[in-house]
DNA sequence: TTGAAAGCGCTAACAT
DNA sequence: ATGTTAGCGCTTTCAA
């Protein structure tokens, strides 16, 4: 491998010194334009590519942020990473990306790389298995900007950026019944995981909101998968009084609510109104197309970066550091899976 | 933010030398036992992290590898990170990722900002804009370890891992064949982009093994998008002799011809078969559910890993690479929208 | 088995 | 406007 050259060899060249040629190439104001333009034309000649690694030791700041996702093969996450890879890149920085693949023991371990890595900042969607947040409070106290997107913990008093959960399920329960639907049920997620809970607060307080009674057994409580779905499904039609709608807490337990009930014969929307929670791409494409609320993941991303970047800026003139939580609009996409009316 | 601890903190507070301390840590085999124990004990007790940006400096290595794909929005490229991500965390390496979003200037800028990272080597997926290949060769030829993955260029002369895009056309080709569809036609995809040039390879000579008469006016020049499937569908079904069958060059031209299909009441599979290729997940939601070509993007993704890790560790001992190609099986899955025979 | 010293490439403080 | 010097934290060579 060919040496990369050095500020020290095109100082050699020029006859001058590494400082010089430091200052030069950082285009400071101290060093005559004379200067800047021949050790310009010199680097270029000789590919100089300045090394990070050297600069990051000498500055204390790698340029770097590193980013922890369960997994990037969901697409939601895909997204949210687009969003802050586009940012990040637009102002300079690096992404290291760390995978827990929902395990505890992987998120700790993404933490302490990252930490080696010597990055300015971590954006974090905490790990379904996660339930001791010490490696995080670790990052905190370290004064190590944080900022968690999607999956939060309101109660670490960490720096965030979220869809509003208990709006968009608020705005899905309403719409189904305004569309006429009389009794709209719920299927819920992992009931640990903070936004699947503000989905249930959203969905029972628009019941109650137009006057729909509240009925614990309109509630099954799923897993976030087709299965719990149709599972779900299965459980309600057996019910005395069944419901007309479900609210399903993200796009895949619909699809399975939807699946369910062609397998039924019963008629969505005509019998049976369906409104899931995501905007996965698959919602536009399937018969009928689903009703759903949009997460806005790619400008999650953005405002994440946004988030750790003003952080990371306002950290090294040491200003004390407000916690923000940045909640973004969920935003409903009415398609035809809960349309009754004409 | 409290400093972090250095070998030369423990150091002192053992009463010796930063370099007992670093191959006590590095578990050198001329340390002693006790030391080695004491040294770990404080290293625990003072949070101690090692600085892998100095330490990076100093072995002229990063343990850090680049990614570049077009965007991390898309599906395909979400599944190739995992893989990467997960083998590479196994491994010990950091993984920095830079998307092009199609473009050349921001894939030539990734590469740069890699190389001034000092990644130990870069796995890549070509931009669609990408015509001129001089950044890559310039990798290549500083002796940078360098793999392609999926969007190839065989004519580069470098590394690379793709599914056998040739092969999965034929197959799916041949499979619509022997279900009985009489005019196999084919949308394809921007004929710069060498894999779409593969599987049209492959659906022609699937035609011509199997006895059909190779006709360029049942291939329909798309663009990868659902649009394209539903032009390509308008325009053959004006032909005088139409076609009874498409193998789309992906799935999302595949679900546009679906959706012109449907809105045309033409019967799927009944009287029109569909392929797709690249096993998107929306594929096995839609009505009729898509066959299609799986690309096994998660084993790309790891075995992309796989090869520039092989490429890292032999570099280091001076052994001459020889340039391998890695071919993953295009896997056909066969579903609803093709199987004409009961 | 351990210590002393040097240096990876960069940048900033200080000097001129 | 430029040069000199030192040091970021680590690892390795050489010496003891």
């Amino acid at each position: 491998m060919n040496r990369n050259s050095t500020l020290k060899d095109i100082a050699k060249l020029l006859g001058t010194t590494p400082a010089t040629v430091s200052r030069a190439l950082n285009d400071r104001s101290d060093i005559s334009d004379k200067m800047k333009k021949i050790v310009a034309a010199t680097a270029r000649e000789l590919g100089y590519n300045k090394n990070k690694v050297a600069s990051s030791l000498r500055l204390g700041r790698t340029g770097t942020i590193g980013v922890i996702i369960p997994s990037a093969e969901q697409s939601f996450f895909g997204s949210v990473i687009h969003g802050i890879v586009n940012v990040a890149e637009t102002l300079g920085y690096d992404v290291l990306i760390h995978q827990s693949n929902e395990s505890y023991t992987l998120e700790e371990k993404g933490v302490h790389s990252l930490l080696a890595a010597r990055v300015d900042g971590i954006l974090a969607s905490i790990a379904r298995d996660t339930l001791d947040f010490s490696h995080f409070m670790m990052v905190k106290k370290k004064k190590l900007p944080l900022v968690f997107f999607d999956r939060v913990n309101a109660s670490l008093g960490v720096t965030s950026v979220s869809v509003d959960d208990y709006s968009g399920a608020y705005k899905a329960t309403e719409h189904l019944i305004k569309q006429g639907y009389r009794r709209v049920a719920h299927i819920s997620g992992p009931d640990h995981i903070q936004i699947f809970r503000e989905r249930m607060r959203g969905y029972i307080d628009a019941l109650q909101a137009n006057k729909k009674k509240y009925d614990a057994s309109l509630i099954f409580p799923g897993n976030i998968s087709i299965e719990s779905g149709k599972a779900g499904m299965d459980y309600f039609l057996k019910l005395k009084d069944p419901p007309d709608a479900v609210f399903a807490v993200e796009d895949f337990t619909a699809l399975g609510v939807i699946k369910e009930l062609k397998d039924r014969n019963i008629k969505i929307p005509e019998s049976f109104g369906v409104m899931g929670f995501c905007n996965a791409l698959f919602g536009q494409h399937i018969t009928p197309t689903l009703s759903t609320i949009d997460q806005q993941t790619i400008l999650m991303g953005e405002e994440a970066f946004k988030l750790i970047y003003e952080m990371i800026v306002k950290g090294k003139n040491n200003k004390t550091q407000r916690i923000k939580n940045v909640i973004l609009e969920a935003i409903p996409i009415i398609r035809q899976s809960s349309v009754k009316k004409k």
